[in-house]
DNA sequence: CCAATAGTGTCTATCAGACATTATCTA
DNA sequence: TAGATAATGTCTGATAGACACTATTGG
């Protein structure tokens, strides 16, 4: 059989397949605190709780898995977050009552004021703190994955500058140590915060103030690809 | 409609759904040299070109995706491999002839000795050199996820020990520092790598020696998650 | 004893931690 | 001018790089 001929007889609904979902923890910085996107799931099974946002693929609409989960979530935010990654993908025959199913899952970071707005207007979508997740009962997996994504971006905050996407385009040093700090759980010696970002050349200077009360800090935004910088050392955790 | 309704009407069937595999980037060290396992298909798309060990999930027989990706590389190396992580997950409507398809890849290690005789009898399985694979055509897009393999195991033998596991359960320092050196595709101070892995406390030393010549080297076994260890600084690149 | 490989000693360089100090802002 | 926040100076400590040195083996 040539592969002409084996593709035009090639129907995916011939085999057991299972559903597929992208979902998203999306992170973002407010009032001291790391929050967490979730949504009132209108639908079964798990009718009624919270979950990520996220949903089928629209095997017509979107062209990568990225791009599905992206969609997913600018229907809630009304943006597209600066920054995602995949997460990890979850599979198994238990994890969803409608039977064997896979969730690939997606980690993003948006600054607060960015989509506040919209968010609101959406009955469905709701920040919640993460320290407060508690005492919620999440659909599906849907906690562990946001422990994995914490974890993920405990790490990223040791070595890196990506949480800086969860603050505006432009932002200050104060701010960004804060956002790291919060993440961490732990203050950080603001020399050295500020010493190895400088030392890496990770910021340019807008020249622009943030006047926030006293003295006034320096705006700076982030460089292209300085999300994928990693330092040689880690902060200590 | 009630959950229990719901649950019995729902069939996925019912949805164009992609489909799914898994895919495995097995390496392995040999002749001084990086490896990677690949396997000639013998279906169509791709017929008799050369791709990465993988499959469809067998929805009746695999508990997770992790499950199913040591299952197959179980037919071809007749043992699981004592390492393997989830490495992405690549999804779009392009990358399969088929149709919108997800793999879900998997990144692993195995110690060559400890799989070849096996290997040596499938027809279709073969160590790859993976500085060689330019000639090669591969199937679909395995050529972009063993490079993302390839950059997340050099990452790790920056700041792990995890390449240990592309060798036997016992192995002497200066074969580590051989296995990170491959990957690396550059030389490391003896010192420096013999001294964090001491000071971590990362490894076992079995009491046993290793006759390679000329002096004998001490053989060493992992300790129990020291594959989870991270350095706080890592090695230059 | 020689050659080769295993393993150690030790100095330097780099960079994070600690914390004191200075600078700049508003009230 | 006082108080608060931003930003810097500087010392210490930990650890990787560099490389010379010693130790142990087989021939």
């Amino acid at each position: 059989m040539s592969e002409k001929e084996f593709l035009q007889k090639y129907n995916v609904k011939d085999f057991d397949v299972p559903l597929v979902t992208v979902d998203s923890v999306l992170f973002t910085c407010h009032e001291d605190q790391l929050k967490v996107l979730l949504v009132e799931r209108s639908n079964h099974p798990h009718q009624g709780q919270w979950g990520l946002p996220g949903g089928f693929i629209d095997l017509a609409v979107d062209k990568t898995l990225e791009e599905a989960a992206k969609r997913k979530l600018k229907e809630k935010t009304s943006i597209e977050p600066p920054y995602i990654e995949q997460l990890e993908c979850k599979g198994g025959a238990d994890r969803d009552k409608r039977g064997w199913s896979v969730s690939v899952c997606f980690s993003a970071l948006i600054a607060y004021q960015d989509c506040q707005a919209h968010i609101e207007s959406v009955s469905d979508a709701k920040w919640h703190f993460v320290n407060e997740l508690g005492l919620l009962d999440l659909a599906f997996d849907h906690r562990a994955i946001i422990n994995t994504a914490l974890e993920r971006l405990r790490q990223k905050a040791l070595y890196s500058i990506v949480p800086a996407y969860a603050l505006p385009e432009r932002f200050t040093l104060p701010e960004l140590q804060k956002v790291h700090e919060i993440i961490l759980g732990q203050p950080i010696q603001k020399k050295s915060f500020r010493r190895r970002i400088e030392q890496a050349e990770l910021l340019i200077d807008t020249g622009e103030k943030q006047a926030s009360g006293k003295r006034q800090a320096s705006l700076y935004k982030m460089k292209k690809s300085s999300s994928e910088y990693r330092f040689v050392r880690n902060l200590e955790a």
